[in-house]
DNA sequence: CAGCATGCTATACGTGCGTATAGTAAGCTG
DNA sequence: CAGCTTACTATACGCACGTATAGCATGCTG
């Protein structure tokens, strides 16, 4: 059952182009990835893929529009489902991404899929600004400075997944990875590096650092 | 002044071809980037390039070494030098990396590099090591979880830089950008998402999960 | 039925790029 | 000086890939 139900007539030879692309870009990066290869995937002929979007590059934008379509209709949902156990909205949309995360770290890296970016990032600061009305002290830094660090941080693991695998010993994406990740996520989000009189020491080197 | 000092003899034909490398392929990405563009900018000719470093792969596997090397150097001093102010050796190196960034994250993105992620990781195991002995709770994650989590957290920035540029209004390589940016990861991290109690019931839902 | 758009294939073109080869000049060693 | 290695250039080969074109069904519309 796929994540998020095709749109009509979504079996269509166009769609299944896109698919494979989605697929190739993904795995193999826009430039390596070849229209020849992601015909055969989606068992066209090469000509076709070019009927259809024109270029190699108007596919790969079409991926990317297709992806914030998801996206965008992935936040509506949580948005609405208030009773979300994960806490936190990033890494439930994380989970949710689903098959299209390694396309979702290709296109970020390679500097498309900006809209995406921010999309999350928006949904990050209105989170973040929730969180601060229940704090005691200002924050440190502006919300959609902290939201922008923290959306990054919490696609890193997407992003660099092959790498953090390795260094953890399991695929970040089975299910046993899942839970050793959601457990170091839960202690490196409950147990700040950084004491609140350390923050305040480093704040200050900071200003003295700005005032030289 | 560079960052570190360069090897003596360190302006040859063969570095140059190194550091145009190391340039081309954090600026276009190891496929876009041309062995012609990389001569041209290093001022030899193309062949050179291959009598150097037999290939392309070659000429990638070099700028790797190249970069281990850097950081293996990095690590040394910044073990040695214990009066680091920033808290956190893994911001440390960000820093310091300095001119090679964008080529890092290439790397690490295109999959490449990965003995350079372990190091990192492993310096940060090491670092998480000396602050568990600090805490009175037992960690909900093994130390080389943690670690490699939050190493690619803390390398988020770097990877993702144009994007959190853009979402945060500054380039973040620039000194503005440094300082916002240290301005909210001193606030993340000393400002934890989760509670104890909120932690506390996170662990226990993962229990209940695991054992149904 | 004529006319035409749509979905699709087969084939060919052009080119940018990695790679290979051959050759030159300079320095070192015996 | 002969012989060899090292550093380097110029030129050419071959191929993979994006793109372009032409053609063929199918189905709709007047």
């Amino acid at each position: 059952m796929p994540a998020v139900a095709p749109d009509p007539g979504d079996l269509t030879a166009r769609a299944r182009i896109r698919d494979a692309a989605m697929a190739h870009f993904g795995e193999h990066g826009f430039d390596r990835a070849t229209i020849r290869g992601i015909a055969e995937t989606a068992q066209v002929s090469p000509g076709l893929v070019r009927h259809h979007f024109g270029s190699k590059q108007g596919l790969r934008e079409a991926c990317d529009a297709h992806l914030v379509k998801l996206i965008r209709q992935l936040a509506d949902r949580t948005h609405d489902d208030s009773r979300l156990e994960n806490g936190n909205p990033i890494t439930a949309a994380r989970t949710a991404v689903g098959p299209y995360e390694s396309y979702l770290a290709r296109a970020l890296v390679e500097g498309a899929a900006a809209p995406l970016f921010d999309e999350m990032v928006e949904l990050g600061a209105r989170w973040l600004a929730e969180a601060d009305r229940e704090r005691d002290d200002p924050p440190a830094a502006d919300v959609q400075v902290r939201a922008a660090v923290s959306t990054a941080m919490a696609l890193s693991i997407t992003v660099l997944h092959k790498h953090v695998s390795r260094a953890m010993g399991t695929d970040v994406f089975s299910t046993e990875g899942d839970e050793l990740l959601a457990r170091a996520l839960i202690d490196l989000h409950s147990h700040p590096l950084l004491g609140r009189d350390q923050a305040r020491a480093a704040l200050r080197a900071l200003d003295r650092r700005q005032n030289r």
